[in-house]
DNA sequence: TCAATTTCTTAACTTTTGTTATCGTTTTTT
DNA sequence: AAAAAACGATAACAAAAGTTAAGAAATTGA
């Protein structure tokens, strides 16, 4: 069943016991989700992350009218607009599914119920927070240090299955350039090297 | 007294009481560091955090040479390198102060202390770093959508006190862009509008 | 299955950014 | 105070990325 996967997750990051789990698990609600949905609309406040069994889903903001992919989250991630989950704040970022997805859903009002009942759980999101931190500062980082060859080849290297698994002009914009421009650096790239 | 500014950054976060902050702030050393001082040497682990009383500190790669900025702490804030104070790996950045500095030095040892001794540490902590990742996300999002002159007029205005105090070139690196570039920018703006 | 849409590539051209170098100016260092 | 180093503006040219457009291939949906 799906729910081991978050199972695992939480076992590898704190000491729950399996009862505790059991209790944990139950603020949790499985849901299958199509295809293309979208979870968030940009302008609202996000009250749900969703935990991925399996699927993709994507985050993105539109900008003149073009929708700009700017992370995408895949199976054992937590998904969800983040900043807006945890400001309060309306999100400047939709959400969509790019696959159909099975996922289990955590509300905002289910994690404050969480906290108060397993003070533990803040040590749990203080844990993976932590981790989903040091990601993105290293995605940060190679926005400031590699040029968008490089930044591709690490995409390549760190998480090859978005490749096979997402649109190119998507990841395109995920690199920060145009879809014609990646089509060039891939060009290149078969030919060089 | 500079402890003042930790205490209410305590306050505002979690609900600590006088006492108890008495003994937190036990576990913080009160250092004066003199400017262009390396608190970290990329390749180190980092085994610190500043939270900054008064001054300014920088977050840099060295690549082909070339020093470039990824971050810059000010007052108020906790400043290190924190993908390796987290992962315990060894930081791809360096440390240096930009300015002579008064900061209160947070061991990883003392930390894993507080942990230990006060588990609300862990909401603290939960909450800090969930603002930063706000924070940073943004950051991030900014480098997806915006272009480089956007991303400048953003930083005039999300941190204006940064293009005073800090040399221009290493604002351009920030930016991701070269000091010539940025030169152009900025030359651009006082014509135009 | 067949038409419509989406996706990707390629090309020609424009704009932006990078590179290198020069030249005042300011800041450090001695 | 003088010498050295660092800093920022600017120019000229090269390289890279954006823009627009056209066409082939794959996907989708009716």
């Amino acid at each position: 069943m799906g729910k081991d996967l978050i199972i695992n997750s939480f076992k590898q990051i704190t000491g729950f016991t399996d009862i505790e789990l059991e209790t944990v698990l139950k603020y949790f609600e499985t849901k299958k989700i199509k295809k293309k949905s979208v979870l968030l609309h940009a302008g609202k406040v996000a009250n749900e992350v969703y935990f991925i069994i399996n699927g993709c889903i994507r985050l993105f903001c539109v900008k003149d009218g073009e929708e700009l992919s700017t992370y995408f989250f895949t199976e054992k991630m937590f998904a969800g607009a983040y900043d807006s989950f945890i400001s309060r704040k309306p999100s400047r970022h939709s959400i969509e599914t790019l696959e159909d997805c099975q996922v289990l859903v955590l509300t905002y009002q289910a994690l404050e119920e969480l906290y108060a009942i397993f003070p533990k759980m803040n040590e749990f999101v203080r844990k993976s927070i932590e981790e989903r931190f040091v990601i993105l500062h290293d995605l940060f980082t190679s926005y400031i240090l590699n040029g968008p060859e490089e930044r591709y080849l690490n995409l390549q290297k760190e998480r090859p299955d978005l490749l096979n698994r997402i649109p190119q002009h998507q990841i395109a914009s995920f690199l920060g350039i145009t879809p014609v421009s990646l089509s060039r650096i891939r060009n290149r790239l078969v030919k060089k090297p």
